[in-house]
DNA sequence: TCTGGCACTCGATTCTACCGAGTGCCAGCC
DNA sequence: GGCTGGCACTCGGTAGAATCGAGTGCCAGA
């Protein structure tokens, strides 16, 4: 189901050729009903949803076939059918309509940017609050990263006589401070000597350019600069740990029914770098959801993710997710991470400022960075 | 045993005058059991526990009569008992040994602050960690209020033409930044020039302090100090969300039988202001511990709540927090919470540089920040 | 090829019986 | 008087049987 064999030309049968339509249709309402009620679905309620318009008989040899084909399972015989990870990937591939939010979360989002204008931080961590009212999942929301923002100012402020404190601001307005123990007393002015020789050296650089200095002469002056330039290197190292938010873990103490699960899930997403990496894994592999096992991450496996990537002026800045149940909503979970992503990137770009002489600021530059129209399953 | 009832020397059912000495026992064996066992608890039990040496039938009266002193309830007829908030409350006062950590568990923290040595945020992060490791309760730390820091350097540096970042730095480390639009296009020596004023004008001040500045002449300038001003008013009113960290708050899915219990603790502890200005309330009301309805915040009534102040150089820097069932392990929840915070109180003091000339500095001002001792009760 | 019908399955629910941990009370003992 | 052993009683929890009903598979007929 890669969009390489995805967009072969031919009649529907074709297309989905897995599945004929009254199939497909089968396992539309299975899964639809079986997200709101949580109960196993059986021929008879199938029978009568829309969309389906044969017997509960035709039903059952159909679902039974569909259960062959391991796109549904029976938890025990004579019970209704459960969708099965596959069962789900085949929903979120063809039969997700393009999502649409309902009028009234299109209308919250509009009000929550119209409203919101903060610093980053704030903004990131209330929309990871906005998604997981509109999705009743958890939220992650993961910030545009610093490693390619450039040092727009550096300075060195004196706490105490030997505690100095590094304040590194990036073009993308991110502040990072670290402190610096000195080795002897050093008064103001030598701390406004050192930063101006700072910020002579690495202004305009990135901050994981290496930071060398040439000796000045002054040796009381080389060795605070060399306290600095240890500073910034560490800050270079740490930057890892990008900006994460999570919002609404609370919704997953309803979502599964064993109290071992939540307990294990919400552990994960104590452990932010795990989560970051599991969403960044899962964008570059193309996909927008990853259902049960396909993030290949064994303690999720109940789970499924919803992943939006966050793109500020046609790059990749970042990427919001969604965490539910394997039995989530995901067209609504798709709608509004496709908005709130893209309403995001917006803003951040904004608040940015567009004319900013970042490198490369051509506003058009499509070519390079993926750009997704309605990308949405494995392709 | 608040040290004040306490210290009064008389003999020992005097100092528990509700109850004497046979019935602190059994309620005490209760308790410890329940908070082991989670079960109703029976008076054969209790007999045969250690301290208690009497028979099952005396127990049974002792606890009919315990019941009708509200300290113990009975789930129904012919069950065994569970402590009420009241009998947690006397089991707290009075029962508690000053609990100690176990060998293990204080290797645990002493190696933890042998290594950490970053910067405040990571530390108090990655304190609430080892707090709800150490307890298996959710641990919330509150860090220090900015409030009383006087502010060390004031810069406005410049993003994009018509977009500066106000970066202040405080004299206890922290960092605070705030954009700041523009009306006009403005060049690197307007906002030196800006940075240079506002700096003559704040530095030394508190952030709270009003920030008027008397026009220059200069009406471009005046422009962006005005701008800044209103940037550094609104981050002073914005204070108000202090650094909060919670850890571990997936230990809370298995702490309660009940998952709307659980969802609904989960997002307390999403709304750092509650939790924050809760925190507050009970440290201001010289408790400890908080079990119960006793803190009046109905959505946590199952919850007990165990407080540390965060005292940096005697001062009340801020506060840690451990919540649980009201079946929690309070020695031990008490004996980390108080060694953290001492711990981690002394550290910040470290890492602030005890030499810092912030104001009042001499080293011994005992008088008026609250000095406690073993205070863990009611005050 | 679809459908209605039918026999069958099996989890969930209900009911009953019963067990046993626990209680309250009381008579007797120290 | 206070503690103890003994006893009758309570009542939640468990086990087993009966029942219900949603759901299935299969088949004969349209």
């Amino acid at each position: 189901m890669t969009s390489a064999t995805h967009h072969r030309e031919s009649a529907d049968d074709e297309a989905h050729k897995e599945l004929d339509e009254r199939k497909a249709a089968i396992l539309e309402a299975v899964v639809t009903e079986y997200i709101g009620t949580a109960q196993p679905v059986g021929s008879g309620h199938v029978a009568s949803a829309a969309g389906v318009s044969v017997s509960s008989a035709t039903v059952r040899s159909e679902m039974a076939a569909l259960e062959q084909d391991g796109y549904l399972v029976q938890p025990h015989t004579s019970a209704g059918r459960i969708p099965t990870d596959k069962g789900y990937r085949f929903f979120v591939d063809h039969l997700t309509a393009p999502g649409v939010l309902g009028p009234s979360e299109r209308q919250q989002v509009r009000r929550f940017f119209d409203q919101v204008h903060l610093e980053m931080e704030d903004m990131l961590e209330r929309t990871s609050g906005l998604l997981s009212d509109l999705t009743s999942c958890a939220a992650v929301v993961v910030g545009p990263s610093h490693e390619q923002a450039a040092i727009r100012s550096v300075q060195l402020v004196g706490l105490s006589p030997r505690l100095a404190l590094l304040v590194v601001v990036l073009a993308d307005g991110a502040v990072e401070k670290r402190s610096v123990e000195l080795a002897e007393d050093s008064g103001a002015e030598l701390l406004a000597a050192a930063s101006a020789a700072l910020a002579r050296e690495v202004v305009g650089h990135l901050l994981s350019g290496a930071a060398n200095f040439a000796p000045s002469g002054d040796q009381q002056l080389d060795r605070v600069l060399a306290a600095a330039g240890a500073a910034l290197t560490e800050m270079a190292m740490g930057e890892e740990n990008d900006q994460v938010f999570v919002g609404g873990p609370s919704r997953l103490a309803v979502a599964f029914d064993a109290v071992e699960t939540v307990r294990s899930v919400l552990s994960i997403l104590e452990q932010q770098l795990v989560v970051v990496s599991l969403l960044r894994d899962v964008l570059d592999r193309g996909l927008s959801v990853a259902i049960g096992t396909e993030h290949g991450f064994e303690p999720l496996a109940s789970c499924a993710v919803v992943v939006a990537p966050l793109s500020v002026d046609g790059f990749e800045a970042g990427a919001i997710g969604l965490l539910g149940p394997t039995r989530m909503n995901y067209p609504q979970a798709l709608a509004a991470a496709h908005v709130v992503g893209e309403r995001l990137g917006e803003r951040i770009g904004d608040s940015l400022g567009r004319t900013s002489d970042a490198p490369a600021s051509e506003p058009d530059r499509r070519g390079s960075p993926r750009k997704d129209g309605e990308r949405r399953g494995r392709g």
